[in-house]
RNA sequence: GGUCGCAUGGUCUAGUUGGUUAGGACGCCUGCCUGUCACGCAGGAGAUCGCGGGUUCGAGCCCCGCUGUGACCGCCA
């Protein structure tokens, strides 16, 4: 029995034909002496019909059960008018089966295989291969497909040289936790396997490669969340003589390409905003702001530097801000209560109440509006209209900045002010800092990473007693939708601009040799100006899917605590295993 | 590491103030049915209420601990 076409894909085209489908049963609908089947495959349903005419096909149809793998023969027929099922691709006609053939039996399923599945998502991640089934998630690889053929078409037709970089790598200080590999040759020795191909790209410019890039899995052993995962896969790209204008040029040619033929979406690249990291955190309160909501955060602090009310003067007063945000209607939408639950939740990001003001024709209202008699001054610098909802955050810079943003994008989403019309928002930001402080650390560590290469006009603030907060970068991501994509910078190629980076983020020579020697030596020998970005694929096609976690286009994804419920990873190993890697694990078998 | 949720037949869930025969829907099994596509009709099976402890005459329900799981904060150069 040799299939002749996708069932999904049987359609008047083939109307009098004979056919030969294979698939899986979605569903039967038994009448005794006529059985309908749907039949499910990777491209959609068709209805068959089976009835007395062909007793041997009908017998066969009655063992059917649910996710049964079978085999048909039989003509495409039309429907009359009053059967055409709207709903399915292939509605308008039906299979006529003369033969059948169970090609292998199923178990009733744990849970029923279509979207919109009300599975938890522990039991779908256990037995994934049945959730994959469903037409969604193989929309959503195919959508993860698509996006990876584009890449690979755009770069290749780019003269992007497609390189494959070591798994099996070395650890490096900086960064995010590793995920290591004992060494069996070397007991105590370790491989780490790469949070990115960063060093090595950089070499291949120092080899001579001048564009490279790679779809390539990167690691980072650090807690999990809707769009991370332990592993994930990068569009990673590095080019040689480039600045960081042409390279943006370069992404932002191949979003449009991909946009073209993954969504057929037509992008207009010349409407790419492009922020400085300043810019986006005074007007957004995060360095991936979504455009595609209207209001932004004002800053009002000097507005209410000498209120009457002492939350917001004492703020000002402590080297604190004030800012707000005025949510279109948003007076008439949030009841007392719900704005009860907002304060809750911000808590979180260390906010230590909600300030409310509702705009009303003649002024404010609230509990808070007897403190603000002459609202004129608000009003003004919120540009808030009648109907609006003004939320303020007052405190420290980073936890206003961390409050707004959340609500602002949670207001945008109780009154879908999130603008249709500008479906994919994608900015550029720029000019990071070069350096952040960590106070895990106590001390100052790179923003993006060691590599980096400052402005050129702040090469002087990581001299010996320079503030290097004060550096910026020659940095990029890309976002989209309020989601980081991508980062990538132009890097340091000369080794004297790399050693004072190394030593003010505390290196010692002896100890940034040990780390980065190879890199550190081959800058001695002729490495050309560079730079590069890293998309990040899982969260574009996530995007594009129309998905909220990334588990979604990800066909064996992890749970959010890092384990796999369908093969159990990690598991314990035996005493053998670790005897031969010279590893001791205090309760091991 | 922390915060907040959740855990009841295969699945999704209801379960009042602590006293129920633990209810429903879907699924499953048997039978009937020639136009369904959420097929219908009749019947049936299926639950240590996540685990352990406590309070109580009595716990699915209250308390404590644990486990699993989801979201978030920290973390993610």
């Amino acid at each position: 029995m040799k299939r002749t076409t996708y069932a999904g894909l049987v359609d008047e085209k083939y109307l009098g034909q004979t056919v030969t489908l294979t698939g899986w049963v979605q569903k039967r609908r038994d009448f005794g002496d006529l059985i309908f089947v749907d039949l499910r495959d990777r491209e959609g349903i068709v209805q068959l019909t089976f009835n007395a005419t062909h007793p041997a096909a009908l017998a066969v149809a009655e063992t059917m059960r649910n996710e049964f793998v079978i085999g048909v023969t039989g003509t495409v027929i039309n429907r009359d008018a009053s059967q055409i099922n709207h709903k399915i691709q292939s509605g308008k006609i039906e299979i006529d089966v003369t033969e059948a053939e169970i090609l292998g039996t199923s178990k009733t399923p744990p849970f029923y295989i279509e979207d919109g599945v009300n599975a938890n998502e522990e039991l779908k991640l256990q037995y994934r291969y049945l959730d994959l089934r469903r037409p969604e998630m193989q929309k959503n690889l195919r959508i993860r497909s698509k996006i990876m053929s584009s890449a690979m078409k755009f770069m290749d037709e780019n003269d992007f040289i497609n390189i494959e970089t070591p798994i099996l790598a070395k650890s490096t200080p900086e960064g995010a936790r590793d995920y290591l590999v004992p060494s069996r040759i070397f007991p105590g020795s370790f491989y780490a396997l790469p949070q990115s191909p960063q060093l090595f790209k950089q070499l291949l410019m120092g080899a001579g490669f001048d564009r490279y890039f790679q779809i390539a899995r990167a690691f980072r052993d650090e807690d999990l969340r809707g769009d991370r995962q332990p592993e994930f896969t990068q569009m990673d790209l590095e080019t040689s003589f480039m600045s960081a204008d042409e390279i943006r040029a370069l992404v932002n040619a191949w979003v449009k390409t991909m946009m073209h033929d993954v969504v057929g979406f037509e992008l207009d690249t010349t409407k790419i905003q492009t922020l400085t990291w300043q810019e986006a955190m005074a007007r957004f309160g995060t360095d991936k702001p979504d455009l595609r909501i209207s209001y932004e955060l004002k800053d009002l602090s000097a507005v209410v530097a000498d209120s009457d009310f002492g939350v917001f003067a004492n703020a000002v007063k402590a080297g604190g801000v004030v800012k707000a945000i005025a949510v279109p209607g948003g007076a008439a939408h949030y009841s007392r209560k719900d704005i009860d639950k907002l304060a809750q939740y911000i808590e979180r990001f260390g906010a230590k109440g909600l300030a409310w003001l509702k705009v009303t024709a003649d002024g404010v209202s609230g509990p808070i509006a007897k403190f603000f008699p002459e609202a004129e001054a608000i009003l003004a610098a919120t540009g808030a209209q009648d109907g609006d909802l003004l939320l303020f955050g007052a405190g420290r810079a980073d936890v206003v900045a961390a409050t707004l943003d959340y609500l602002r994008r949670q207001t945008a989403q109780d009154l879908h002010l999130i603008d249709e019309t500008n479906p994919w928002a994608f900015a550029w930001i720029v000019d990071w800092p070069l350096f952040e402080y960590s106070e895990e650390f106590d001390r100052w560590i790179a923003a993006h990473h060691p590599f980096t290469m400052p402005n050129e006009a702040d090469l002087h603030y990581l001299d010996e007693g320079e503030d290097p907060h004060q550096a910026h970068a020659q940095s990029y991501d890309l976002v989209l939708n309020g989601y980081e994509l991508g980062s990538g910078s132009i890097r340091i190629h000369r080794m004297d601009v790399q050693e004072k980076m190394l030593k003010a983020l505390g290196f010692t020579p002896e100890a940034a040799h040990e780390a980065f020697g190879f890199l550190l030596e081959g800058m001695e020998y002729g490495f050309p100006p560079m730079g590069g970005i890293a998309l990040g694929l899982d969260r574009l096609a996530m995007l594009l899917a129309g998905q909220d976690n990334i588990r979604e286009v990800i066909a064996f994804p992890k749970n959010s605590r890092a384990t796999e419920p369908m093969t159990e990873a990690p598991t314990r190993v035996d005493g053998k295993q670790l005897n031969d890697l010279g590893l001791f694990v205090p309760d091991a078998d």
